[in-house]
DNA sequence: TGTCTCGCGATTGCATACAGTTAGTGCTTC
DNA sequence: GAAGCACTAACTGTATGCAATCGCGAGACA
């Protein structure tokens, strides 16, 4: 599952761990911690659209498949519930969120207001790792520029270059929050759906991110992300067109 | 302390908590869950300071003190950390988060982003009660202008108005997201640290909003909010109460 | 006297048993 | 045959028991 083919630098598990449970702060306890693996692995099974919207996920079934109780699995789910993958109905379970058209319209929206704005911030406090950030747009690069580009490998880099450029505005909570509205299926495979012109275009935002950053010209900065995450959204509309009412995490 | 949840300012509690409360969705039928009792209880002993930061918050106790046992009561703590009002350490326990300037920095300008937007949003689409806004607006007036402001009183109309105008944007994640970061002790307690005058002007604040979101002038409703927002801010900061009484307890 | 080690108390983590609630199903009755 | 009701099964909510872990202090040894 976790794409190992990465060169010196990183694991590709440890980037992966990184960016897409932003909650987890231990890394390897998971092993023997009961509800820290259910929670990894109830919260990968949504991300990766095993189970669909609607469905419901009961507290028994998943502590047998896990091997552990239902008390660990029934916190993981309370976890779940909190970040909003999962809604929990008062005696009867919980059941994975579905997500509509409009659900994506309130992410993008809040994320065209949040994300150029901690971009500005790191631009101007200038404390980011443009090597990093370069370092990440050059191996998206990389995974965009074959003949099939490799959306696999594209989105944790892509997690991992946002996550840190929020990073670097000096606001936690901002990480926190965006990252709150972000974890969801459908935004989470959003290369899958990018055409190649689409996705040609959104690395090439990657440096003239960076590139705003080195010049600490947070206007500059604040525009290109401001123009990368509208262009995402346009691709995600594009694709899916109306459709994407009921496009939940069910389509595989 | 008290087993009984209902003390003797039960009403100003009950306000506070449905105020401040996104995920609580009813009061009543709190009697006969546990887990919301103590979630609600032991975020209201956190919030008005009864709990001091760094805080143990053990489980056995809490369970005695509240009447159940420490099932529930694992449920809410779980939920109060999700939240940041406190931190688990693994094995050890959980601890009430600490709070410092940099919190209340990072907080506000959250708020100067967020709230402005959303503000703008609602004059937009114009779907705001600014019939209960000005209800809300002239009962803070009245619980102002007396000869001691009653900020106890202001508090939850605060709230209340500044989560409607959020409620009125359409982006139910905007509501969620200004509540997750405004729900801290160091915006809770801020009351005393501002005079009367300043209560008063924020309270006209109040009115000028309501203003731009009946004229639908969402620049008008945004540079308002800012104002208001900012203000407080400065109040916050120079501890001297030339701003707004703006930070009263968490709106939401 | 200082430091290291072992053991004990306290507390959390997890499992399991029991109670309460909900939805569905089959029977009864009109 | 249809509608209402009671019963049942499944699941969640809560309580309790047990094991694992951590911190701290007493005691031994240098």
């Amino acid at each position: 599952m976790n794409s190992n083919s990465t060169g010196p630098t990183a694991g590709a598990s440890e980037v992966l761990a990184a960016t897409t449970d932003p909650f987890t702060t231990t890394d390897a306890s998971a092993s023997g911690r009961a509800a820290e693996r259910a929670y990894t692995a109830i919260r990968q099974q949504i991300l990766a659209g095993e189970r669909g919207g609607g469905e419901w996920l009961r507290e028994g079934e998943l502590g047998t498949a896990l091997g552990v109780s239902r008390t660990p699995v029934r916190e993981a789910l309370r976890r779940l519930a909190a970040e909003g993958l999962v809604s929990h109905e008062r005696n009867r379970g919980v059941r994975v969120q579905n997500w509509s058209a409009h659900d994506l319209e309130e992410i993008f929206s809040l994320r065209t207001v949040l994300e150029p704005w901690g971009t500005a911030l790191a631009a101007e406090r200038g404390v980011a790792d443009t090597d990093l950030l370069d370092e990440l747009a050059h191996r998206m690069d990389r995974a965009a520029s074959g003949p099939v580009p490799d959306v696999e490998r594209i989105a944790p880099l892509n997690n991992q270059f946002h996550r840190h450029i929020l990073e670097a505005s000096g606001n936690a909570r901002l990480v926190t929050l965006v990252a709150s509205v972000v974890d969801v299926p459908l935004v989470s495979r959003t290369f899958s759906r990018y055409g190649p012109e689409s996705l040609r275009r959104s690395v090439a935002h990657h440096h003239e991110i960076v590139n705003a950053l080195k010049a600490h010209d947070p206007i500059w900065a604040e525009s290109v992300m401001r123009s990368h995450v509208r262009s995402a959204w346009a691709a995600l509309r594009t694709n899916d067109g109306d459709g994407a009412a009921e496009a939940t995490s069910a389509d595989g």
